[in-house]
DNA sequence: TAAGGGTTGAGATAAAATTAACAATATGTG
DNA sequence: CACATATTGTTAATTTTATCTCAACCCTTA
């Protein structure tokens, strides 16, 4: 069914910010929509939006633009979004109980089923109804959840061994908030999420403006 | 000097990584480096490293590589890193606490002077030595401390009337983690890091590789 | 039913980014 | 010094991504 061939990673992450903006408006109980409408919602070009959709087929119909709930569905469908992933998190420090709190994980049906920590003074603490647990725990609960995805929100130092230790277990895709590159198989999926790189972005650009003024 | 004509934002982006790897490599007392050291180092090929860094000059030696020390203060000087930059950071939930605590701004020269919160139950409480303060004072903390940068941490409903008053107080870039795309004049810099993104691109990924398996 | 306006999907085109190739240059060795 | 090896910087080729264009199609209205 899936007519993909290799899509771009950038057209992955549209799909993800469409498929929110088109929950929005089915929320706000808007039926039928246009690329133009989606694209204007959304900063990009209409011609973009079409371009990304058909990837993955047809889902509007010409003369009329697309039907909201059909394509919000289709969009978490591809997105793999149709069902509940369970998360482990490891590191329990002040990111890690950001990100065991963040209500945007559980909107998209992530659910984050333990938080592990090797800190002493941190395991038994709670965060919301989760205790925080040793990491030799981790394999029961990869198994007894179905765990596939694990979030790292270690110290930098750790975050290399952790990750190590959690494709042992069977985790399949990591998302590392650690500033390093990680040395992984390449079955592993890694994506970073960089807190400052960012932010350099915009030192970047605000240097850039400066100098274009000089 | 700079010979910047139009920079990727990719090309930005590995160069903050690059940077990072050349700190990592000069504490460790790494005196020289070769492109293809680097490209290793952070998982990208060698002609990208030396291609990267063509936008903005000649920082090597032919036949003997790059020193390290030397490319890591022009890359730092590249993303605008050889000074300091204030902060000022809005919403003083777990996301904005974690971040006031991360060390990863501080090890970059960023720095969060305020936090800022509407929320009367958080207006007064104290974030490392930085005591949540009411919106109303962030004109007179912008002016003082010279910030041009905010940190928008809000819940998302508030996000883009927050994103409006930085704008109207000064403010010349934005990084955003509410998940939704504001709504700025062009002249304003937007970064957004959506926590959620990146976990959906692995869900999609995982999700296509079950379907090739089929 | 015919005409006009709107919108998609897809192929063609253009732009941008990455990779490859190689001349130029440095170092080390006999 | 001559030669072999290493590595950059730059240009060209390739690949990838984005934009443009337009036929196909839907809907409304007369």
């Amino acid at each position: 069914m899936l007519k993909t061939l290799r899509v771009p990673e950038a057209t992955v992450t549209r799909l993800s910010i469409y498929s929110r903006f088109l929950e929005k408006l089915d929320k706000n109980g808007v039926v039928s929509v246009s690329s133009g409408e989606i694209a204007d919602g959304v900063g990009v070009s209409p011609a973009q939006v079409r371009k990304d959709l058909a990837y993955f087929g047809e889902f509007g119909t010409r003369g009329v633009g697309y039907n909201v709930k059909d394509l919000m569905r289709y969009t978490l469908k591809i997105l793999g979004l149709d069902r509940h992933w369970n998360l482990v998190l490891v590191g329990a420090g002040n990111l890690g109980y950001a990100l065991c709190t963040y209500r945007g994980f559980n909107e998209r049906g992530f659910k984050i089923v333990a938080v592990f920590d090797n800190d002493l003074t941190k395991i038994g603490k709670k965060i919301n109804e989760l205790e925080v647990l040793p990491l030799e725990k981790m394999p029961g609960v990869i198994k007894e959840h179905g765990v596939r995805i694990g979030i790292l929100a270690t110290p930098t130092r750790a975050a290399q061994d952790v990750a190590d230790f959690m494709i042992k277990n069977g985790i399949e895709a990591i998302l590392n908030f650690a500033p390093l590159p990680l040395n992984l198989p390449d079955v592993i999926e890694v994506r970073n999420v960089d807190l400052s790189v960012k932010l350099e972005i915009l030192t970047f650009n605000l240097g850039f403006k400066s100098a274009q003024n000089v």
